[in-house]
DNA sequence: ATGTTGTTATATAAAATGTATAACAGATAT
DNA sequence: ATATCTGTTATACATTTTATATAACAACAT
């Protein structure tokens, strides 16, 4: 479990750790069932608040990433509700796209992209 | 200048109105030169603080958008440093990409998904 | 001169973020 | 049973971010 946390990033600690454990689920280290630490234990190793972890934890339960139980802790536990995912995906990569446009950055700049990072991390 | 902010949001103001000019601009409703209003008549428009504007505008100086003139105002100008907007590029493609990945999006839905938005914003 | 720019300064309020303790109920292992 | 581990909830506090409210300034246009 590498979580490095950047304190001086303008981006919140939680959701540093949310999109660090999402990267963790696409590049497969973690899968379905998989249990993360508990909110102490990672809250101790990085050396941060309890609720700070118990954020990052609601949030990607609220997202649909994991399950939170009393008895086994987060588990690692998609819910791919595809609709919705994909209007959230497309509000986002409509605004990627918008930047890059203006940055004269090329639709097939952008395909050479999304290949590289699937390459990254499927292998694929 | 349609510029329409959800107050209920929790997006910031000045990322929406970041986000909506970067848009009219990628989708060609403004074009280089083209002048802004004024951080006090936009203000008033949209019922905001002049320095919600202000903030919107600095930043999206910036980030290379606009230029800002005592004379003339904010006027559309794009500075393209294209190796440091390809970086910003793939870390947030990256994001977008993990989330994606959970989900059971597929290379080429998203492939298809860029084609659209910019179809979308170029007709291209 | 008057009015418009962006800019800067100060002050205030609300919300978001992170920390610090503490306690609780459910589950597990001994 | 007891101790220990879960997530959960509550309270309190400090800091930062966000947004507003006034006010004034220098540069420029008419």
């Amino acid at each position: 479990m590498y979580l490095s946390i950047d304190f001086n990033s303008d981006e919140a600690i939680y959701l540093q750790l949310c999109n660090q454990i999402i990267l963790g689920i696409a590049m497969e280290q973690y899968r379905e069932g998989d249990p993360l630490p508990s909110v102490r234990q990672l809250a101790d190793n990085i050396g941060i608040n309890m609720h700070t972890v118990n954020k990052a934890y609601t949030v990607l339960k609220q997202e649909g990433f994991v399950k939170l139980d009393r008895r086994r802790g987060a588990v690692i536990s998609l819910d791919v509700d595809k609709i919705r995912s994909i209007e959230e995906l497309r509000r986002n990569m409509q605004l990627l796209i918008a930047r890059a446009i203006c940055k004269n950055i090329s639709r097939e700049e952008i395909h050479q992209l999304v290949d590289e990072i699937f390459l990254e991390y499927l292998g694929e």
